[in-house]
DNA sequence: CGTGGCTTGAAACCCGTTCTCAACTCCGGT
DNA sequence: ACCGGAGTTGAGAACGGGTTTCAAGCCACG
């Protein structure tokens, strides 16, 4: 880590935001500024706890019930996307210019790799085809261990995999 | 429904269990055996609430403490699975001699359809080597619309989805 | 700057799931 | 058959993420 985190778009992010309130006559609060930035300007897939740690580390208090509004809000608007890896939680992260992609998800460290497969793409597409479903979206997630985790266990052989997958980031 | 269920391979299933306790030195006790019959039995992913309905059906009263911690028992024995389709609440299916499956998950009537595809099979672990990972399981849930649902809500045009994939059956 | 409608926050609530603990059951040994 | 003790059960309490409630407060348009 020598340079600072890239970022992505979120300065775009934001001022679609402001855009996605000034055209729906929503007033755009504090809090909500406040939790909008915390998800862009974040590259985490993030919990609503994890917000609240942010806001809380940057001296604004919001309440959780304001939070899960914005959440939801800012689904609504298609600037975030809700992530649910079984942990009895979402997890949210912002929706950038990229395409969709999917997860790869360490059961040791809780590590999240994202990537994309246009085979995959055109194999959704394909299989809702074939048995009369008009796709609306899908997901892929696939569990395992990364790299890391498999050296660093090499020594404890065989450390069972957390059934959960608690400790995802 | 002329013809009674196929009920996949329930009877060998309920043989596996029996030997599972056995082997792992657990009573045997009427509960158990009620709630993995349940299961096995049925070919729907089943809540924990269908199966304190099914139990309650047949007048066999069970805890739902001991319920879920049957469904603990079982899929640690690896005879059935945990779904979760993002209801808020898990599903489980036993686990048949067939071979590992995805959902087509209808966001209007909640109906699941199984497939499975050896080209996603493969890509999976693919995938998995190409980010270092090494796979253990993953899932793939497609959300959209059947046919059924498409024809009806013909008259309704647009009808909103429902967000939260309510009444997945 | 006033006013009306939307938002906020604290706390209550909801609901799926887990925990607690006294009573009970299974089952191997006798 | 019976005993004994480990393991299980069930009722209810507790837990935790998420939602609702409602009085008080803020935003933005005029």
């Amino acid at each position: 880590m020598t340079s600072p985190p890239p970022k992505l778009d979120a300065g775009e992010l934001m001022e679609r935001f402001r855009s996605y309130m000034r055209d729906h006559n929503l007033p755009l609060t504090h809090q909500r500024e406040a939790i909008a930035s915390a998800l862009f300007y974040s590259e985490e897939h993030l919990s609503v706890e994890d917000i609240e740690a942010i806001l809380r580390d940057n001296h604004v208090h919001v309440g959780k019930a304001t939070v899960y509004r914005t959440m939801d809000l800012l689904v609504r608007a298609g600037l975030i996307d809700e992530h649910d890896f079984g942990e009895g939680f979402k997890r949210f992260e912002p929706r950038s210019a990229r395409n969709h992609h999917e997860h790869l998800i360490c059961l040791a460290c809780g590590k999240v790799v994202e990537f994309t497969s246009e085979r995959i793409e055109r194999m959704k597409a394909l299989i809702a085809d074939e048995h009369g479903f008009r796709h609306h979206h899908h997901r892929l997630d696939i569990y395992g261990v990364c790299t890391e985790c498999q050296d660093r266990s090499a020594g404890t052989p065989d450390r069972k995999l957390d059934r959960s997958g608690r400790g995802i980031r």
